[in-house]
DNA sequence: GGGGAGAGATGCCGC
DNA sequence: GCGGCATTTCTCCCC
C-alpha cells in the first residue's frame, strides 16, 4: 500500500467516524501522566469512532499504548516515515507514531449500542446478604438503606440483638490486609459517631493468613460466602455453557 | 466473504500463530469469574498469537470481553450462525460469540520484542525520594535498603536526627482515604516491632479532602511532590514533544 | 467534576 | 503458586 493511499484511506475513515484497524512496524513516543518510549516493532493499531486510539503488541491482554476517547489524531510524511500524532489537550497527553511500514488496513462504521450485563460482582453479593441476612447469623437484621458516608461506602450495614451495629464489607475474592484496613475504617468511624458497639464482618470466600491474622487482632471476623452466579440460573444459553469439558 | 472462506481463513491464521482481526455482527456469553452476556451488536475481534482473544465496541477505551493469553479457539457452524467458542480450561473461563456477520478479516505474522520503557511512575518517585532526601526535609536519611515486610511493601523507610523512625509513602496521583489506611498500616506494625517513634509521611502531588483530615488526625503529614518526568530530558525526541501546542 | 471503591481488573515482583 | 500492591489503571456511582 502506497503512502498516499494509506493517508487517504486513514482520513477518509476518520473523518466518515468509522472504526479502523491496521499493522505497522512502528516506534512510539507517550507523554502525559507519564513518559514512555517504545522501541521499532510490529504491532496492531485501532482507532474508534470515539478517537480512543490503542496500540496491541502481537501478544498479552493490555494495550501496550493507548489514547483516550476524544483525542485529535493527524497523519502526515516526515522524511521517509509517516507520523500518525495524536493529542488531547484537555488531557495534555501527546503520543508519537512513527510508522516505517504499514499493512492490512480495514475501515468499517459499527453499530452498537448494547451494554454488558454483568453477574457475580459485589454488588450482587451484598444484595445476595441483604435479602438473605441469615447467611450471616441467626439474629443479624440489616438497615433498609445503604450508607454512604464521607469516609466511605458500607457494603451492608445492620445490627443485632444485642444491640450493635454491624458491618459487613464484602469481596468477591481472596480478601486482603487492604481490604482489612478499609472495614477497620469505617468501624471506627461508625463506632466514633453513634457511641454504640460495632462489629466488623468481612464476607469473601477466602481470606489471605495476613489479613486473617490482622482482622482476628482487631476483633473483626470473618464469613465465608461465595459471590452468587446469578445469569447461571435464567440464562438460556446455560446448557450449551454447561457443555464445557 | 463465505462461511467457509471465513472459517478457512480463521483456522489457518490460527494454525500459523497469526494476529488477526475482523469485525462482525454478534452475540456474546461469558461464563468464568464471573457471568456477562452481551446482545447483538457490531464490534471488532482481534486474536493475537498468544491466543488472547480481545473483543471490542466501536466506543470505549476497554475490550467489552476477553480471553487471557492461553486460550483455546474453535470456530463452527450453527444453523445460519458461526460460533467462535473460546475456553481457558485452567481458569474455568467460557467464553462464546455467536456470528451472525463478518467483515474485513486480516491476518499477519508480527514480530515485536520490544517493552515500553516508562517513566514518572511511584518508583521512580521513591528513587528520587531516596536520592534527594532533602526532598522531605533537612535531617531526613534514607536507609540504605528497602522495606518488604509482611504487612507490606514500605516504598521509603528511614529515620531523622531526633531518632524516629520515618516512613514515606509515595503516590503518583492524589494520595486518597485508602493510602492513608496503607501508610497507618506500615506505622503501626514497625512502631509495634520496633518501640520507638514512627513518623509517617505521604508524599503526593496532591491530596484528597476527607483523606488530608485523616492524615492529620493520626498525627501523619502530606509533603506535596511531583513524580519525576526522567525521559523527558533525555528524550531525543523531546523537541517534537515539546513542540505541541 | 471530584471522591471513593470495585474490576471477569491486569501486571509486576518477591517469597 | 500466592501475596501484596501499583496502574498512563478504567469504570461506575454518588455527592
Amino acid at each position: 500500500m502506497k503512502k498516499t493511499d494509506f493517508i487517504d484511506a486513514f482520513n477518509n475513515a476518520l473523518m466518515k467516524n468509522e472504526c479502523f484497524v491496521f499493522m505497522c512496524s512502528c516506534e512510539i513516543n507517550y507523554s502525559g501522566r507519564a513518559e514512555a518510549v517504545l522501541a521499532k516493532g510490529e504491532r496492531i493499531i485501532i482507532i474508534k469512532s470515539d478517537n480512543t486510539l490503542l496500540v496491541h503488541q502481537p501478544e498479552g491482554n493490555t494495550p501496550v499504548n493507548y489514547m483516550k476517547p476524544g483525542a485529535a489524531h493527524e497523519l502526515f510524511i516526515e522524511g521517509n516515515n509517516l507520523i500518525l500524532r495524536s493529542k488531547n489537550l484537555k488531557l495534555k497527553e501527546y503520543l508519537d507514531i512513527v510508522i516505517h511500514k504499514t499493512h492490512n488496513f480495514v475501515s468499517k462504521r459499527l453499530e452498537d449500542g448494547q451494554k454488558l450485563e454483568l453477574a457475580g460482582n459485589e454488588k450482587d453479593m451484598s444484595d445476595h446478604i441483604k435479602n438473605n441476612p441469615s447467611v450471616i447469623s441467626k439474629d443479624f437484621k440489616p438497615f433498609s438503606r445503604e450508607e454512604h458516608t464521607k469516609y466511605g461506602f458500607i457494603d451492608v450495614f445492620g445490627h443485632d440483638k444485642k444491640g450493635n451495629v454491624v458491618i459487613i464489607e464484602c469481596k468477591r475474592y481472596a480478601a486482603s490486609l487492604k481490604d482489612v484496613s478499609q472495614l477497620r475504617r469505617y468501624v471506627e468511624k461508625v463506632a466514633e459517631d453513634r457511641g454504640v458497639p460495632v462489629k466488623g464482618i468481612i464476607a469473601a470466600p477466602k481470606i489471605t493468613p495476613n489479613a486473617l491474622k490482622m482482622l482476628e487482632d482487631w476483633g473483626f471476623s470473618w464469613k465465608q460466602i461465595n459471590p452468587p452466579m446469578r445469569l447461571r440460573k435464567y440464562n438460556k444459553h446455560q446448557k450449551s455453557l454447561g457443555d464445557y469439558k
